[in-house]
DNA sequence: CATTTAATTAATAGGTCTATTAAATATGGA
DNA sequence: TCCATATTTAATAGACCTATTAATTAAATG
């Protein structure tokens, strides 16, 4: 049995239709696109891949883990303060979307073209959202009962956070245009955000 | 001259265009769906309005500025305190964009296929955006030399309202499916959250 | 009523898309 | 070297899509 099992091939297309869909969406990029792009022929997508639905479920997958399974870092917190924990949290979130702007908006454009793709992704998640959760909601509940935090649930402070972060780079290439910015004045304006972002939910769960 | 003008078809084929649009994106969706969905003739879609593409761009540019145009409403706040005129931009904004929960996905996923469409119409915006500016500036200036607020550029506060109140329900049919939200509990989370979202803005700007 | 114009349909050209099949080429092992 | 297997390509079926054209039906007008 000589498993030749060159994966560079493989791994051509898997990159090339990963930026395309990422770029264009499900319905606007053509396997043939895809070949195009790479300058091999258009079967050999198909030979990898069989169907151009699949080749796109295995990017999908990859990237939704991507983007939930470390959605937020809480390693190495244990000795900061609550305040010092949640800035951490929303400045690695925040660099994370940066590395991935793109993500969100496959995600939010998927579901609605085929929402049983994220039920099925979902199940595999929960431990891991329970995890974060246990792990900060002691945290906000002394902080609360404290008299430091105002009311707020775990679950309204973390969407607070994944809301800000995701839209600044989904809207960011609208409003860029509208405001006539160029690349590197998006980029001062990413870097005042990201400062922006942390006072807004520090300052904005104060009691 | 006998003009018929007879305006019913060509309002049904806007309307279940715009619903088909907004639904499933322009790639995802066919003149022939179109009009296998009214249930008359597929040329009768290009009759009217010739191509899709001036289908799509009739209906884009009518959502674009139902979106921007009154984006705040900013009447009769005039003996308000800051506090009260914010609240009330905010709240009426999370309940324009909850009445168009769609609007801005396809303005961001239109971007990304064609950029020149919303640079086109950024133009006839510009006006609108600065006269909102200048009625909003001001206040602002007056509330931070007042120690009131913290400093914050007024484009900062309108990007983190837009922002949270979007990204709501952009991210509402995912996260719904991820915490196996029915549509009552979607409805309950809404109304908590545009509540949440005056606290996080109000609070976010405090001193 | 006859005629002109508008609205609608049937038919189709020409293109692209996905997926398959068979043939050609490359590769590794005996 | 020769063979078996893997990879790649060429060709194509079959579906669907956009857009156009000519023919048909409906509506309005004199």
């Amino acid at each position: 049995m000589e498993v030749k099992n060159n994966p560079t091939m493989e791994i051509v297309i898997l990159e090339t239709a990963e930026r395309l869909f990422l770029e264009k969406g499900f319905g606007m990029t053509s396997t043939t696109e895809i070949a195009k792009e790479i300058g091999c022929n258009q079967a050999l997508i198909h030979y990898y891949f069989r169907t151009k639905e699949n080749l796109f479920n295995i990017i999908f997958e990859k990237k939704f883990r991507q983007f939930f399974q470390n959605i937020f870092v809480v390693e190495n917190l244990d000795q900061m303060t609550f305040q010092d924990k949640l800035k951490h949290i929303i400045e690695t979130h925040f660099d994370m979307v940066r590395e991935n702007p793109r993500i969100p908006l496959l995600i939010v454009n998927e579901f609605s073209r085929n929402p049983e793709m994220v039920a099925t992704l979902k199940e595999k998640l929960q431990g891991v959202v329970a995890m974060l959760f246990e792990n900060l909601k002691t945290d906000l509940q002394v902080e609360i009962e404290a008299g430091r935090v105002r009311p707020i649930t775990l679950i309204d402070l973390i969407f607070n956070i994944i809301s800000i972060n995701i839209s600044l780079f989904l809207l960011l290439p609208v409003a860029g245009e509208i405001m006539s910015l160029d690349e590197k004045q998006k980029e001062i304006v990413i870097n005042r955000r990201r400062d922006e972002h942390v006072k807004l939910i520090l300052n904005g769960i104060r009691s």
